[in-house]
DNA sequence: CGAAGTCATGTAACCGGTTTCATGACAAAC
DNA sequence: GTTTGTCATGAAACCGGTTACATGACTTCG
């Protein structure tokens, strides 16, 4: 009546091709060593096998070195869907990011990975590009997949993001972004007051008339805040005009040509992200002025090269690393021993270098 | 005999911990739906359910909109471990790249996610540092994880890596390099030989003293393969020195600085990747030297500011997005179909620009 | 010397899906 | 009116681990 198929082998075969320039070399099929196997080999029972890849104590020293004898002759190497399916834990935590192409986020990226890495789980990532329909597509996909936390890039996403990450009662944070009023976690930087800080920082240096250049601000909350910071700076003995433009060197070059052009009169140029700041230095490189002396330039990121560029760039800087490590441990101590997410707004700094003039 | 513990519920409850400031709010459990939840819902058996979450055919329209519909109502999403463990896939591909914050890999990565993301596939990250021990470590774990397959930068790694893929089965390919005489899959372009033109360039245009400025060679075979096309064109009529030095901008910077303390004689610095000239350009200027009537600049990468700064940056062309987008293409097409690699050169290209003077 | 305790190991239920094969209803063909 | 075929659905084996509980050998102690 029950047809017992258990045609195991079949399923044990992998294949796989490969092929040298013009050829097709066949990998000729090659068995991969199962829990039973190790525990055929050795003699012992699975459940022993299990407790030696487990690093259980309840194992003889001389069990465990046959076992893990056998592990080796056998090529086993414990089946990740399997062991994740018995736990329900994958180490698995995803992260979304609207770009990696801006440098700050490479660096976060960068921090997390490694983060997540001394405790052996993995990063799975995912580029939004700002769209909120993309965001909701690849947040399904990595559910899919088995996720068990999401690190989202500022506190702007579609309700059904939340939806699906509450439904499933998947915990996550927001980062790069600080919002009080905000009950989801967070772990970030408050845009705002940085960017009021900058505006501050220049007039304490004397400028008044002082030009704003920043990213789409429609895209994302980051920039928004900043230019909001910004914004409420401004008093009215002030004149401060704001430049919205694309979010790279050339944003920054066209934006400074704009001002340059129509005339503006300022004595300021306060790019709320560093490639903006590279792109009004070559801008004004182009026209022939000179920072500080014709014209002061402030960044916001701190990236790598604003050392050395020249004049060095006085910028602001952004806790990049320092917040992706967070996260990371954070998510993996909440998920690993059950901690609590806890809130945490990181330091940024103004750094002052040699773009801005005191006058 | 048998004590049939078969208490489903506790392993059905999911607790997550979420906090507030200070204090913490539990998450009441949620129970999340399973595939025989929506079975019994609807009344029908759950290989029907599996059916219509697979889009099988063989499914009534009016089964299938009773099953989604119950999926909606219970919240239902398949699990991923036991679906991989059953099919035996995770549609999960590893990259490990030694660094993301130079530019160049940023957008190879970035390409690679959005080119898997078209076919549900997710990208697991992993960063090297370009230390071979924590290559192997990385890829251990997400072999562990149930990567099906690899992506590596270059074609220099540890005997042990290559162990473990091998004796796994898993299929990998090496990118940013082209090396005819390896026979692993490779998807990439040829660093020597575009090094050797881009020297070649320069002596066309007059150039005989020529510095050239290159990363950690020993750290990386790209750079050590760039570094021996230079070297490949260089003959008895010119006077051509390496400098190594840190691959960042600041790197750039003290080799210009190196060049110009010891007098070497030189018409042109040809650097061997972009930030190296960005940091070489920033030199130049800090020394009061303009570019190209002073000291011709040539880069290598291309990347997204090098048409803004002032002169414009002559650079090769790497193909860096193209490339993230075949290797995963071609990765997806071996794993789905098992369609063979196809080893892959892709071409670079030399961009005029201004930042050369024909002499 | 027997009872109780300790500890390494084994047995088997269980995780949540996919898939093969069986089944039975209904339609088409003869 | 059978026979044959088609097709949606169901039953159950299976994927490869983990782990609660059972077991039995060996200690320890009164």
């Amino acid at each position: 009546m029950k047809p017992v198929t258990s045609n195991n082998l079949k399923r044990d075969i992998v294949k796989a091709n490969f092929s040298s320039s013009d050829g097709v070399e066949l990998r000729l099929e090659k068995r991969i060593g199962k829990i039973r196997d190790v525990a055929r080999e050795t003699g012992l029972s699975i459940a022993t096998i299990s407790r030696v890849m487990n690093g259980s104590t309840k194992v003889t020293e001389e069990t465990r070195q046959r076992v893990e004898a056998a592990c080796k002759k056998l090529n086993y190497f414990p089946n990740a869907a399997a062991r994740s399916l018995s736990t329900n834990k994958t180490k698995t935590i995803a992260t979304i990011i609207p770009n990696i192409e801006y440098s700050i986020y490479a660096k976060f990226i960068s921090a997390i990975e490694q983060t997540l890495s001394e405790r052996q789980y993995s990063l799975v990532l995912a580029i939004s590009n700002g769209d909120e329909e993309m965001e909701v597509k690849e947040a399904r996909k990595l559910l899919g997949m088995g996720s068990e936390a999401f690190i989202l890039s500022g506190a702007r996403h579609s309700r059904e993001l939340y939806e699906l990450l509450d439904g499933r009662n998947i915990p996550y944070v927001f980062t790069s972004i600080w919002d009080p009023a905000l009950s989801t976690p967070m772990i970030g930087y408050d845009n705002a007051a940085l960017a009021h800080a900058a505006l501050t920082y220049l007039t304490s240096k004397g400028h008044s008339k002082i030009a704003v250049v920043h990213g789409p601000a429609r895209s994302s909350d980051r920039i928004s805040a900043r230019v909001a910071g910004a914004r409420k700076a401004c008093d009215e003995t002030m004149s401060v005009s704001f430049f919205e433009t694309s979010l790279d060197a050339t944003g920054g070059k066209q934006a400074v040509q704009t001002i340059l052009d129509k005339g503006i009169d300022v004595t300021a140029i306060l790019c709320l992200s560093d490639v903006l700041a590279l792109g009004a230095y070559f801008g004004l490189a182009a026209a022939g002025l000179s920072i500080p002396e014709d014209m002061s330039v402030m960044g916001f990121d701190n990236l790598d090269w604003s050392t050395e560029i020249v004049p060095p760039l006085t910028t602001t800087n952004l806790p990049a690393r320092k917040m992706g490590r967070s996260v990371a441990l954070q998510l993996m101590e909440l998920l690993d021993m059950n901690r609590a997410l806890e809130p945490t707004l990181l330091e940024g700094q103004i750094v002052e270098r040699g773009s801005v003039l005191d006058i």
